[in-house]
RNA sequence: GGGCAAGUGGUGGAAUGGCAUACACGUUGGACUUAAAAUCCAAUGGCUGCAAGGCCGUGUGGGUUCGACUCCCACCUUGCCCACCA
């Protein structure tokens, strides 16, 4: 019988009841088993699915239904990142409702990717937008009010004029917002922030335990928490009793400080300036900075411009008077917003003060221009080398050097040693509507009062006029705005912020695992089973944001009790992008294939197939739509051979009634187990794929006769083999196939996965290979127990070896059992 | 400027230091067909040769080794991340 698209859609039809009716991928809490968690990051719901979505959850269906063939107790749940701007964009641009569009387009998702046949305990499906998950984003955020570890304060933000919003650093790319490129502000608000950097240290720390994580989102973190020794210096203004710190990473050159710099933004500035004969132009230079935006001032490429203060500072190592500058490459976001300029060792001061005619002293020795000079300096020289002009220090190697002064500095009281961090706190206000309320009243009696905990949710209020003027649309409806203070009754007013989204995704693997709990946030032996997630998928690009704030919150519910974890994503995988003729699959450049019309066509097994035989999982996949044809005639290839080959036998397969032939396809058969079973483990999809394709090529050249019993017994073995090893990639068409072979299971994955017999894998013959000097010259076909000896004999009594050895004499004899023999002339 | 990947046929890609190019796509030829599609069979790195074969070949240049796509050094190119970070 043929097999046709009409079949392909009947069948993954039928199986896709199957499994929901049976409940086959339901996770049932069992201490007595083995767990599994596989997880994948959940899709923010716009409606269709796109190919980086298969990629990604075909992924992990793969390893989920392995693992559950295994006979672990895998749960492999699925929800929405629900919340977040297109709803409300949406309502703008459109007028619907952001929680009806949002709804909307979670129904469509669903539908999709049950036409993928993926392996979901839907039971445990969730929202973020749902009130009884975001009542306990509420909850967390109380808890961590209590802690002390959310806070509120007014300071320079970043701001998205386009977005009406403010943005967490680690939201902000090359000085533009990550969601629509424009340029960011910098604005003094009042925001809620997480303070992320009380877990610096441990966030660090941990990285070291994550063994299974790429070494490059391990780095990327490592870079982003930004940890640096250094010492903080305390410079005198001069005549007045501030003290001005400096941080610096390079304590030994602190003898060759000829300026010190402030960012403009330095609170210090103003006193500084106030009363200057030059005023006027300070507050001039001041103001031109502010007006800069981010992106350009961090460029790095600009002309380093700045202004002298008038004042000076002294330098507590030497007593000595040094000029205070001011100038826009100093930023009050690192350090101390201040520096000690070293222009003989550091090239940005360097370039600063030749533009502006200031002094150089060097005080590291380039051991390769000992007579070096400042005059004949044409760039700094930021190498080691041993210190002069350092008084008491002279001639120490500037690493010692490093601590040696700084140790000093600390005993005279005129410094300290310290880290720093490049980690901030984490800004989660967000001034748009479609979010979770942050669940705060201002009085003006008590202040700030946090909702008790009886009141939540603090419900977003429905059907209301979103037009993206004005700030929160939060801030016009009164009803929601307008409340009794819970301290004293009187009059007050709610907080009108949402929080960040990624505040939603930092938890809702823990939600999972009690996800319709309407009591606690979650079940704590429930999660104490299922935690940690033992393999998780995602994409690169939440190497930083996602995955830091998670691992964050896991510790912050370690801390409170509520789980015995540390970090919450044992092994993680991410998955290249899909591009299409060398470039990313996007709506904007037109160049998208719909997941939903290659099922139409070929059928979700052939698109699972394809994706994850055409490159392996973590490096970008060029579609190719004649290459989906061949995964579609390979699963047609296995549908023949069940159909017109598989024949019931009554025979057993002994290995002494084997001939050669059978022996070879049993060989195979092991083989292909070993080997697909390694390769999912090691994410090695697209080598198993076709590895089957190699059995199936092995099964084509095999021929049974009618009446042959035993080779009939050798075939079935390898075909019910080919389907079982398939079923993790072609999950539909391997349950159609083992229930037409006759199996009573409900489900192929209840089967069991195969195992393979480490003595069919042994050879009687082996094929040798000998070379002359490392280059191929012959093969020998030989008994696998031959020894160096009569290999050796064999190989020199060889016509073709001969011939290539030239008559020369046999220098060396090298022997690789079972592989190679090489005779060096 | 710093860090991390990667560079292999016409294409996607395989190769615990041991036969480079598995598997697939594409192309070419053949079988089946009135014809086409589908399917099946065969060939398919380059140069050279009637052939057997020979030589060359994994970004470039060196090195280690009996033997290097693989390990080491330098360089080139591409991609990603970070970056006026003090």
């Amino acid at each position: 019988m043929a097999y046709s698209t009409k079949d392909i859609h009947q069948i993954e039809a039928k199986w896709q009841k199957i499994w929901d009716e049976k409940k086959i991928f339901k996770a049932t809490f069992n201490s007595e088993r083995e767990k599994y968690y596989v997880l994948e990051m959940f899709p923010y719901p716009s409606g269709k699915i796109h190919m980086g979505h298969v990629r990604n959850y075909t992924i992990t269906d793969v390893i989920s239904r392995f693992k559950m063939s295994q006979g672990f107790n895998v749960i492999h749940p699925m929800g929405y990142d629900a919340f977040g701007q297109p709803a409300e964009n949406a309502a703008i641009k459109r007028g619907v409702d952001p929680a009806q569009w949002t709804y909307g387009c979670m129904d469509q998702m669903r539908t999709e990717l049950k036409r993928m046949g993926f392996s979901y305990d839907w039971d445990r499906e969730l929202a973020t937008c749902d009130q009884d998950y975001y009542k306990w984003n509420q909850w967390i955020f109380l808890k961590m009010m209590e802690k002390g570890l959310a806070y509120k304060k007014g300071s320079p933000v970043n701001w998205c004029p386009s977005c009406e919003t403010t943005l967490a650093n680690e939201e902000v790319i090359n000085g533009a917002c990550w969601r629509c490129k424009n340029d960011v502000q910098q604005k003094d608000l009042e925001q809620w922030y997480l303070r992320i950097t009380d877990y610096s240290q441990r966030l660090l720390d941990d990285l070291d335990t994550l063994d299974h994580w790429p070494q490059r989102v391990i780095a990327m973190q490592k870079n982003w928490i930004g940890k640096s020794y250094g010492v903080e210096i305390f410079f005198k203004v001069e005549k007045t009793e501030d003290i001005l710190s400096v941080f610096t990473t390079r304590v030994d050159t602190i003898f060759g400080a000829t300026y010190v710099v402030l960012a403009p933004e330095h609170p210090l500035v103003e006193t500084l300036i106030s009363g200057s004969a030059h005023e006027d132009v300070l507050r001039a230079f001041i103001q031109k900075v502010a007006n800069e935006s981010k992106s350009s001032r961090m460029s790095g490429e600009n002309k380093k411009e700045g202004v002298y203060t008038g004042q000076f500072a002294i330098n507590p190592v030497n007593g000595e008077k040094i000029p205070i500058w001011i100038a826009d490459y100093v930023l009050m976001e690192y350090g101390t917003g201040a520096i000690m300029a070293v222009p003989t060792h550091d090239q940005r001061d360097f370039l600063f003060a030749n533009e502006h005619g200031l002094p150089l002293r060097i005080v590291i020795q380039d051991p390769s221009r000992p007579d070096l000079v400042v005059d004949g300096m044409d760039a700094a020289y930021e190498g080691d080398g041993n210190l002069v002009n350092s008084q008491r220090f002279d001639g120490l190697p500037n690493r010692e050097a490093i601590k040696k002064i700084g140790q000093w500095m600390e005993q005279e009281k005129i410094g300290t040693m310290t880290v720093h961090w490049r980690l901030r706190d984490w800004l989660i206000s967000r001034q748009r509507y479609w979010g979770t309320p942050i669940p705060v009243i201002y009085c003006e009696d008590c202040g700030i009062v946090s909702v008790p905990e009886t009141d939540l949710p603090v419900e977003l209020p429905r059907n209301i006029q979103i037009t993206g003027e004005g700030g929160s649309p939060l801030n016009h409806v009164p009803e929601f705005l307008n409340v009794a203070c819970p301290c004293c009754q009187k009059d007050a007013r709610r907080e009108t912020d949402t929080m960040a989204t990624f505040f939603d995704s930092s938890w809702y693997y823990l939600r999972y695992c009690s996800a319709k709990d309407d009591q606690q946030v979650f079940d704590k032996a429930e999660a104490g089973y299922w935690m940690a997630v033992d393999q998780y998928v995602g994409g690169i690009e939440h190497a930083i944001l996602h995955l830091l704030y998670s691992r964050f919150f896991t510790k912050f519910f370690k801390d409170l009790g509520l789980v015995s974890i540390d970090e919450p994503f044992i092994r993680l995988l991410t998955q290249g992008m899909v591009l299409k003729d060398g470039e990313v699959m996007s709506k904007s450049k037109g160049n998208t294939v719909d997941p939903d019309a290659i099922i139409s066509k070929y059928g979700a097994d052939a698109l699972r197939l394809f994706i994850l035989f055409a490159a392996p999982p973590e490096d970008q996949l060029e579609w190719n739509d004649n290459a989906i044809e061949g995964s579609w005639k390979f699963l047609n290839r296995i549908w023949h051979m069940v159909d017109q080959r598989y024949l019931s036998s009554e025979k057993k397969i002994v290995k002494d009634i084997l001939d050669e032939q059978d022996k070879i396809l049993e060989r195979t058969c092991h083989l292909t187990i070993k080997k697909v079973t390694a390769d999912i483990d090691n994410y090695k999809f697209n080598t198993a794929i076709s590895s089957l394709m190699i059995l199936m090529n092995a099964m084509d050249k095999y021929k049974v006769q009618d009446g042959q019993a035993v080779k009939q017994a050798v075939l079935n073995h390898a075909i019910r083999t080919v389907i079982q090893l398939l079923s993790p990639f072609a999950p539909h068409l391997s349950e159609e196939l083992w229930s037409r072979l006759g199996a009573s299971d409900v489900s192929i994955i209840q089967a069991g996965w195969p195992r393979y017999d480490e003595s069919a894998l042994k050879q009687d013959e082996i094929t040798i290979v000998a070379q002359v000097n490392g280059k191929v010259r012959q093969n020998f076909y030989v008994s696998a127990d031959i020894t160096k000896e009569q290999l050796k004999e064999l190989t020199l009594s060889d016509e073709k070896i001969q011939l290539h050895m030239q008559g020369k004499v046999m220098r060396k004899f090298i022997y690789v059992p079972g592989k190679l023999v090489n005779v060096v002339v």
